[in-house]
DNA sequence: TTAAAAAAATAAGATAGCTTAAGTATTTAC
DNA sequence: GTAAATACTTAAGCTATCTTATTTTTTTAA
């Protein structure tokens, strides 16, 4: 079977359960990509018509200031799904950027197919309806935390739910997703460790 | 008709339309509320298992921390879904309170009869579901600008946003939202009022 | 394998935003 | 209609976080 088409049936199936023919028609729609390290999905100013899904790899999706500064808004590696959802829903250019910080491997679904695909397959709308209700929950997590947080707390926080990263992306990607300058993460560093060690 | 009920689908028909029978299948799940002034729809620890619709009135959404300040997390006025996605898609006590400032008005329709429904009318689901992607573009935007504006800008976007709102609800509310002091954003008032007059 | 580039650490000085406290204005509840 | 409660403003001093600059470490690319 071609690669990673395993994988995202198995991430679909977690959540609804597909007939074989169902199965065969959504997997007619999927595009295999690869990208190379530092190569780009998606560009500031293009229009974001896809939904990606990862079997390898990572991203990151950040924005980018008019100041010239990044922020990282999400990150995504494999079994996860990653686009830009209010691109393609408002028909608007992107002001994300998404790039591939390792070498990545993606399956590829166009927006159109997409849609087509929720009118042939009731279940899979669902499948998106259910993994929009986990998204909006974790971005409101993530303005609970910058509302009410110091940026220590923040910084143990993001260790506890996405440690698996710590050692994939830099120092300045987790700042700048944290919201703090990378001197001051590596200040933060720096005193946990001489607290805790 | 009863009240609100020409609201409801209205607000639904922007985006997909019903047949006779689906409006009246739809809207014989639908319970009447009034909050007063200061109720609370839903208190931190509870479940929430409904989904609102405000037909007039205003609520707020804000998580208390354990220092015991609040923070602004989402507000709703008439024509706007008001919940709890987390707590209700992932069964857990919600961490939010949710509560009326005005004398409010909504129509309420339970988790479980959501879940059927979506099941009887499908273009129901696909309603929410492209009413979640439009929720995750509008939180995006505020991580986007919670890492990258300052308060000053904040509080101005906020105003081209929710201008509506500035006298509906109070500095505080405005400052808890924006993720400042009361203090602070009556200082950032003082400073736009100096330099634009 | 090594030179160049990028990332991370450290530190000093600067500032946005917070705290506390007091006074004034507005709203609420009887 | 009035007293009490709440909201808003002002201002001084404080702290978390930023800026800038330098050094060290790690990664990248030829």
């Amino acid at each position: 079977m071609q690669q990673g088409i395993q994988l995202i049936l198995d991430n679909i199936s977690k959540i609804v359960s597909l007939t074989k023919e169902e199965q065969d028609l959504f997997v007619s729609k999927l595009q295999y990509l690869e990208y190379k390290k530092k190569e780009f999905f998606l560009h500031e100013g293009q229009f974001s018509n896809e939904l990606n899904f990862i079997i390898e790899g990572c991203v990151l999706v950040f924005y980018t200031d008019h100041t010239g500064f990044s922020h990282l808004i999400q990150f995504a590696i494999e079994d996860w799904w990653v686009g830009d959802i209010a691109s393609s829903t408002h028909n608007i250019p992107t002001q994300l950027n998404i790039q591939a910080v390792e070498k990545t491997k993606v399956l590829r679904i166009s927006k159109e197919d997409l849609e087509y695909l929720f009118e042939a397959i009731p279940k899979l709308e669902r499948f998106f309806r259910i993994l929009l209700q986990k998204r909006v929950a974790n971005l409101q997590q993530r303005i609970i935390s910058s509302l009410s947080k110091t940026a220590t707390e923040r910084f143990l926080e993001f260790r506890a739910q996405y440690g698996f990263l710590e050692n994939r992306i830099t120092q300045l990607q987790i700042a700048s997703f944290l919201g703090v300058t990378p001197e001051f993460l590596s200040m933060i560093r720096r005193k946990l460790n001489s607290t805790n060690k």
